[in-house]
DNA sequence: CAGTATATGTCAGAATGCTGACATGGAGCA
DNA sequence: TGCTCCATGTCAGCATTCTGACATATACTG
């Protein structure tokens, strides 16, 4: 019987390592994103909003991976710097689908260039190979259902 | 000229997929340790303290990705319960070396198995091989200064 | 020895995120 | 049509975590 039932050496736990990455990642990030006056959760909302305008606050909320109710002050503290808009009345049920002003672009733009190369930085000791491995290793056990 | 300088996509951005199995991990964590009345940094704190006994609160911290502030309070509130416990003066320096009660060993137990079981089923979709692989890549960025 | 630098524990205040709750708009069904 | 169910936006209260600051203990250095 060599299968243990506790989590064992931490070092040796398949989350622990992932929390590792995650923890070094959003510390670098952060670092890199606080001279645009942006934390993670801001530049998720701006990224995603780059990608999929649009979205509403409630989607927002769930590919960043937090509950509405905090993606809701974020976005309105955004929305007081004029980065994103979003109309006063719902055109279709109470969803207020949610866009970039030209000023919240021209952020994202610098803040993705800035992450980007902090993920590649980050991600630099592994070979190209590698990397697409691991994403693709990782992506296998996403539930997929969450795709946009 | 392929290479994007932005982030690009997010399915395709490795810092989002490690983001993506962070939630996954610690939403299926947080529901097994709820029972427990424990979340999981406090689980954190007694797992630290499981494999090395004597850490102290910055030790603590550190090594559960939490400043040394936030793991003071935390670990004040599982002392209160008994499960950790700290000398009223410190051995030498300021540090306070802590282990865990006999109640603290029995619900570490207890967290361990239930975590250990999240993160078999959470991985559960690659094989004994994939999941070697995807540690061992993990593992392979992590600076290894941070090691106990 | 005195002075400096570093690490630790701790206090205080602010920011952030969460849970619970409620009202509103749509969809589905009798 | 009327009823139920679900998703959304939002308010309020609480817990957690962070940043900034300070005192203390040790190590290092001139």
């Amino acid at each position: 019987m060599e299968q243990a039932e506790t989590v064992g050496d931490l070092e040796l736990s398949l989350g622990y390592v992932v929390k590792q990455v995650h923890a070094a990642l959003r510390t670098a990030m952060d670092e890199v994103l606080r001279p645009l006056e942006l934390t993670v959760p801001r530049y998720a909302c701006l990224e995603l909003l780059g990608q999929h305008p649009g979205l509403s606050n409630s989607e927002l909320a769930r590919h960043a991976f937090v509950t509405r109710q905090s993606m809701n002050l974020l976005l309105r503290r955004l929305q007081e710097r004029g980065l994103p808009a979003r109309p006063d009345q719902a055109p279709r049920g109470r969803a207020l689908p949610t866009e970039l002003t030209e000023d919240g672009q021209a952020t994202l733009r610098k803040a993705s260039i800035a992450v980007r190369a902090v993920e590649k930085q980050l991600f630099s000791p592994l070979s190209e190979e590698q990397q697409h491995r691991l994403r693709e290793d990782l992506a296998a056990r996403v539930d997929s259902s969450i795709a946009i």
